[in-house]
DNA sequence: GATGAATGAGTCTTCATTCAT
DNA sequence: AATGAATGAAGACTCATTCAT
């Protein structure tokens, strides 16, 4: 005899089962692949049956899709306001860049992604469309924000923007690929912790990036 | 009215069928994923028959294995030798070796692999012990004795070692990452040349090493 | 709308799934050999697509297992309280041990899983053993406890038992074996009638196992 | 440089060869079964290549049909006049003809045959009827004419023919089919020794053949 | 004649997807 | 909405047969 709670719950369910399932999907995508992920452990990792996994998504295409979409925030207008409004030096701006992408992006399931696409891009090359209109391109905009404003501020010397880009990309990137395979494997395999990573990277790019003092 | 070089051909052929084959698993493994590679695309792209591939190889896991190993030249202590030979500064010896290992490595098949570990390593653990302790960790070793030198010299700022050795090795590693993925559908997504990419990349990396003038 | 007795019809179906595939395994293995039968054929003679098959039993080595171990029912204890409670003479025994084992073993499937076992023990010798153990073995046990009270009973003259056990269980054993090869392919070959062919036995063999008559 | 001798050999070894790969085809046909003996295999026992076999069978079947065909030695012309010379007893002769087939059968390639039809004989019913007409039937008149022989001789008592044909040949038969299943894995499984097994038939069957003395 | 490399049809097995309940 | 039994297309692997040498 079902109760008003009952109900309720049962709605609550449903309403919870796509993300359980994008959830699910996340991680298993990101570990083994694609390809060498069932759609069977994904249902079950979501604790439900595989039927009904089809009938949220209708295809395991459509559900990496959707673990590609879903996971994408889209909150770079919110993230340039931020950087708008940022009090301080640039040199700050740049640490506090790092330590914000770690917190919501690094140690989120989103930060998953970014290996996902490494590895499926060629197989599915309109995601990597997407992502990298999406994403990467929106993202690499942040950064030639950063760097702008460090120039134009007389904190960062001159430099081509486009290349500088990847000073502070590539890290982030490199980490995210790395916590994602060989991380999951051999946590100690990066040889030093995260925060050692980290702050070697940026103070050795912001000294490198230091505009010269006459 | 076979010839002696009709039989030379063929023996030929017999002992360059598994490099052919390699070249073809490691290019569409790299490519496509293990788990969404077929093993009769493998055999296709080495102009010989599916049965043909298991003369060579027992299974498709043999053939990854076989793709992993082999690509690895184990030339570490050649590099070392060259290393210790080496006559110059630091800062060179630096852009030496990224010009090296350009040349060598990431435009050479070998390159892929690191993009297939990172894939893989999650489903074929063995493999990723293997790389690490062929590849990953004697690269590091080597790396180590570059900044060693730097710092021996007075070239470099005193600096965490083990730290330190992320800053000329991800880089690379990006690099391989990008090339092996988003660069083969989209070749202008990194968005600078590759010549660009290290350049700045090198030319900050010194920047930040530097030791300090007095 | 479905109704109960749907639903009722589909579990029944399910529970008959292993006892149907089973069945259709014993005829083709039993008639064809178990290398020359596809599982596709086992699967279409239960009606059954290939794929159902495997959710039922997890390799074709494993249908063969169970082929040979559901076959053997194991009654022999049953068997043996019969015999205990036989109240007749031995010879009326060994008549009604035989009309018995036809009527119950010989006319059944199971009586393939000789022939079977005749096949393939080579090839899987540890279901050779289980059947030496669960079949062949308690089965001569049982003989031997016929021709023991015959003897005991001073209806049959002195033997060795071990021996004599082949005197009954060797005609059972040549009409299995005949019955599901040859026998088969050409009904006519044995030459006579199983009645006959069994009388005939019966008839010899107690003339010559009859105690002397002084 | 080859000398007369070598090829004295090697025609001897090119005439050997049929026999050669006929002799170890029927080991492993009669041990595996046709379907689960890989050609290459019969090759390796006949220490000649794969290809070499299909210049002397153009075709496993054909191997299989070979097998069965050479292996008989279609010399019941001979018995039956071996037959008509015996002198003795009829008895005395069911005793020798066990012992010759004993020597010359039982414990020849030939005997595998046997269990070899049995196995295939539904896969193969051209092999059957061959089989039939060249080996069970010329084997049951030759029997017959041994009991017809007791009969007219007084020494046995009459009898349907047809059906006494089987008392002398199922022991044969039965013997034959454990040989080369059971028996080859579990030697010990018929539980006595030929000898024990067949002098025991051959006592019980020549008392229960015994014309009643009056 | 002999070889063994090469082939590809055939078989077992998996797994995304469907659908009756 | 949820289930899980059923399906069959697809993929790894085998092996009889061919053929260039």
């Amino acid at each position: 005899m079902p109760t008003s709670s009952d109900a309720a719950r049962r709605t609550r369910r449903k309403e919870a089962r796509p993300a359980e399932l994008l959830e699910a999907a996340t991680r298993l995508f990101v570990e083994k692949g694609y390809a060498a992920t069932r759609v069977e452990e994904v249902a079950a990792q979501a604790n439900v049956s595989k039927g009904t996994l089809f009938l949220y998504y209708p295809s395991k295409e459509a559900l990496l899709k959707a673990v590609v979409r879903e996971n994408i925030a889209g909150r770079f207008a919110e993230w340039h306001t931020e950087l708008q409004d940022f009090v301080g030096t640039t040199p700050d701006l740049v640490r506090y860049a790092f330590a914000v992408w770690l917190e919501r992006i690094a140690h989120s399931p989103a930060g998953g992604i970014c290996k996902l696409m490494s590895s499926e891009c060629y197989n599915f090359p309109e995601l990597a469309t997407f992502y990298l209109e999406e994403v990467i391109y929106p993202g690499n905009a942040l950064v030639r924000c950063i760097l702008e404003r460090g120039v134009a501020r007389g904190e960062f010397r001159a430099m081509d923007l486009d290349a500088g880009i990847h000073l502070i990309v590539t890290p982030m990137f490199s980490y995210l690929q790395w916590r994602h395979s060989m991380g999951i494997c051999y946590p100690d395999s990066l040889g030093v912790s995260a925060e050692v990573y980290f702050a070697t990277h940026i103070d050795n790019l912001l000294r490198g990036l230091a505009a010269d003092t006459p």
